[in-house]
DNA sequence: ATATAATGTTAGATGAGACTAACAAAATAT
DNA sequence: ATATTTTGTTAGTCTCATCTAACATTATAT
């Protein structure tokens, strides 16, 4: 069994990981704003115990096992948010630091329960896949609405950015999963877009917005 | 704030204390099989914090801060089990133990909604009154089974004992809060009783089983 | 009323997980 | 190619919550 502190670890490592499945001690150590020295003896302890593979000076990777856990912290984060939006009628930009703690509950059964409730849901409130009871995540491609053209349309399909201030910011623009989207113009200077939706036809949105929704293109 | 840890000797003190309020460091030591210099170390760190009455080789005492405090995390933990009950599906011999875990979560809106949810209880699966939202509990007085005398009835209001293996003897014999249970007869020897409810006409219980049910008895 | 048992406290140690200060290695810049 | 910056490690300290061993007080029993 792993602490509470090592699954956050876990958890850390997993959401950093690069296409290569590298960490920096560094980027961990900011990540979760504990110091160097902190992260170099944890991760020497996690590769004790067969979770990262470790050696001096280089890059931190989970091993298949670490992988694996991680992915169950995940799971048990993913489902909780989704419960808690679902079943407990929270919106989505409330629910992270409650689902930061629940996720380290201790029992197979609460969260069979959740899934089981739910009607197994493979994706988050964000859009974001739930690891399944193995701790395997299915990726799915999308593209970032940043990529589109003018007169193109797509589907916004998840968030990447789930911080409460973007997710309330979406919320008063009421955009939402599963919205469609057109493209009317984009700003040559600064990228941003005019784009229509519903009943808004003329919502303009910054870069900084365009390139945290992800999106399926209409074909 | 008070760590898990605090959290857990409160209601520890909350739940043990006797008519006068007074717990022993050894009664203490014993339930939460934590041994005794811990404990007295900890009530010593509990009435730095003006939640405890600590005086040495005297018996402890919970301040009003200490009771109201005791409260919350108790109204917490049945909140918890009356949500996990009613809303989740759990059986009540399977709840205690996930609500031992989720009464340490830190987010008063997650305990509202909750309540909200549940339609504000006043009590929890196992007939606990739950403390207000200012941690007060409202007791009621209720008699033990093995109190009640050959040919009374009375109505299952609560149980005593919440472990699991009472609970599930409950549910073998398809007891419930709010039965009406007729006493048939009393052993003298061994105060065992039998009684009849629903289909159910000739159940003997022990007297181990009726001291631990709290009944009202009918007029 | 004193011996014995039970209860409670003090002192010092431990492990987990955090820190700072100092040093070492790797990456970057001139 | 060497100096500087950034990144990473080592060594030692701190706090929290636990422990054991030894001692002190209170309660109980003969």
């Amino acid at each position: 069994m792993n602490s509470y502190t090592e699954e956050n670890y876990l958890k850390a490592l997993f959401n950093l990981a690069n296409e290569t499945g590298e960490v920096n001690v560094n980027e961990l150590s900011k990540w979760l704003e504990i110091k160097m020295p902190t992260v170099t003896s944890m991760m020497k302890k996690l590769a004790e115990k067969k979770l990262v593979h470790y050696e001096s000076y280089k890059p931190l990777r989970l091993t298949e096992k670490g992988k694996k856990e991680a992915g169950l912290v995940i799971r048990k984060h993913r489902l909780t948010e989704m419960f808690l939006v679902n079943k407990m009628n929270f919106g989505w930009e409330d629910v992270h630091d409650i689902a930061e703690q629940i996720e380290h509950i201790q029992s197979p059964v609460f969260f069979e329960k959740m899934d089981e409730l739910l009607g197994y849901p493979k994706i988050d409130p964000h859009g974001s896949p739930i690891p399944d009871s193995n701790g395997k995540i299915i990726w799915k491609v999308y593209e970032k609405l940043s990529d589109c053209k003018v007169g193109e349309t797509a589907k916004l399909l998840a968030v990447i950015n789930t911080s409460s201030d973007f997710l309330k910011f979406l919320n008063s623009r009421e955009m939402h999963l599963g919205l469609k989207i057109k493209i009317k113009s984009i700003e040559a200077f600064d990228k941003s877009m005019v784009v229509s939706y519903n009943k808004r036809q003329n919502e303009s949105l910054s870069q900084l917005v365009t390139e945290r929704l992800l999106v399926e293109k209409d074909k």
